[in-house]
DNA sequence: TTGAAAGCGCTACCAT
DNA sequence: ATGGTAGCGCTTTCAA
């Protein structure tokens, strides 16, 4: 049988009660009878159900994160950073994969709050407001990341989107390319990037290349595929590729090699997050840095200040992206 | 306030006991009394809390994974796979990155008991077998996945790996090559592809390169690359490379390349997994493939027949790998 | 400083 | 067919 509580305090003389004090470390007891009851519980190997103490209104210490895809080297790195930061902090991570699916998430969303986690991290693209509305309305602790809302107010740990596609047009521009396609998928941190490519282009009287659209297709490299043949062979096919990330830079770069491009010198190709995978492809590629370690920690930091109630009023964090220059832009 | 069991039953009319008999679907009930308690419970939004459903003994449909690395893509594409099954069957998951640490393998495992997960899959290092082996003299549904105790009874998803390394070693073989490296962690998975390796060497009279170490570096790509400049540097270099992982792979190549050779021509280069990355590198790594799908769904449908009671004997489900050919060998 | 007892929200047994 | 009730293992007043 599972030791409990009860067999503590059985085999310790005291009530359950004590044993609950000196477990959680409050109310007044004696430094001898704390010190029996913790042999006790070390020879027993006694270990609290957290099942019991969550439903008398404790944490369960879990966090849900929703994230579109964990085979996103972006994403799982991202996981990765929040999940070590939560272990540092006590708390584990149920990782969800959405696919970029409302129904999905508001599955996860619903199944989670039975289980009674203490807060959610949504990565996910979440078009929809309303859930998480509905969520703070009821006091959950959630936290946006990789994602903005900037109309609204949520707690968030956001990258400068708009940013880091205006450092990715001046990279380019900068390098005489006056002809530049994008890639990009239509989510608001996409919509963001391409904004900012624009604002550049704006700014140096150029404009995108006619053939932009947004890409459909959730398999990224695919879809970089598909578009970079697009482009390329279209009539006025640009010289320069600004692909939202890197697994559609990767995509890109495959297309054009397989069509006989050289990158960069026939066509120069620049990604967005910098994952692994940015030093992995040839040529290196060159690509706006997200601070992936940064955001995790940034994020659970700001998740347990909130669940401890250390927070009033909302935060909004937001990190700067930079140009990593390597091989693949000229 | 949350809604519980007992507004419900008080604005139905009925006792909980009803209550409960209706959502969990037993009991005798009239149809009548049925649907209007279910009208209700649609009517109020009720979302039955599972910690104290779990606290009486029902299940928490919440399995705990333990993997080395998240930001390995072998390991996240194995993590969204299972996921993906798990989400399919009506289970979470806590996903906890071990690091190789035993430590923290052990630190993940008490909590998580703690949280009363309804079982754990493990497809971590796990050199020690007493805590998988505590684990189920206990009771608790352990699958082990990607990784195997052939001397032990347990329920384990592997893939044939002395199979998979015999695969490397004549692909390279029948090419001609006759001196051959390899780059490996001193875990079991990479001593079985080793041994497999060896053996389909030993066939044919010939013996791995002298210089071989086991790799002990935690970032396999810089792992990688120091060991394929070791090879590289010394008197008598291998012609051929067999990493025992991708992204072992993709570092041997990053460094070839930095040293000047041409891959394949001056030196081939084989991986293993098939990961995501493998086409993605430049060239196209040839590999031996591991069926990730398969295995998730395979682990996941192993984990929730065990828990449901319906295997009584212990079972060991073995994969089978594949060559997979494309440029990096030659 | 310690303990008795009242729950937390639910399940399951036993009456009715 | 339905309901009363005793727990599950723990926390938290409130008395002693």
């Amino acid at each position: 049988m599972k030791v409990t509580i009860y067999h503590v305090a059985k085999e310790a003389n005291v009530s359950i009660a004590t044993v609950s004090k000196v477990i959680n470390n409050n109310g007044r007891i004696s430094e001898k009878t704390r010190k029996k009851v913790k042999d006790v519980m070390e020879k027993l190997n006694y270990r609290p159900n957290m099942l019991a103490s969550a439903l008398m209104g404790k944490q369960t210490k879990t966090i849900g994160l929703l994230i579109p895809d964990l085979a996103n080297p972006f994403f799982s790195e991202l996981a990765r950073s929040i999940e070590d930061r939560g272990h540092e902090l006590g708390y584990n991570l149920v990782i969800c994969n959405t696919d970029y699916e409302s129904d999905k998430e508001n599955q996860y969303l619903a199944l989670l709050m039975q289980k009674s986690v203490d807060g959610f991290i949504l990565a996910s693209g979440f078009e929809n407001l309303e859930k998480v509305e509905e969520l703070m309305k009821q006091d959950i602790p959630v936290v946006i990341v990789a994602r903005d809302f900037p109309m609204f107010s949520v707690n968030a740990v956001a990258l400068d989107d708009f940013m880091g596609g205006y450092l990715a047009a001046n990279h380019l521009i900068e390098l005489g390319h006056q002809n530049l396609g994008v890639v990009a998928r239509d989510l608001w941190s996409n919509r963001e990037r391409l904004r900012g490519f624009n604002h550049a282009l704006a700014e140096n009287d150029l404009k995108i290349n006619s053939n932009f659209e947004f890409i459909h297709e959730i398999d990224h490299i695919k879809a970089g595929r598909e578009m970079a043949e697009k482009y390329i062979n279209s009539d006025n096919g640009p010289t320069a590729i600004f692909a939202c990330n890197d697994l559609l830079a990767a995509g890109v770069i495959q297309m054009a090699k397989q069509l006989g491009l050289n990158v960069p010198k026939d066509l120069s190709v620049i990604g967005f997050d910098n994952t692994s995978i940015a030093t992995i492809i040839e040529p290196p590629l060159t690509t706006i840095a997200q601070p992936i370690q940064s955001m995790g920690k940034e994020v659970m930091d700001l998740m347990v200040s909130i669940i401890k109630g250390e927070k009033e009023e909302k935060s909004r964090i937001t990190l700067l992206p930079s140009l990593i220059k390597r091989k693949s832009t000229v």
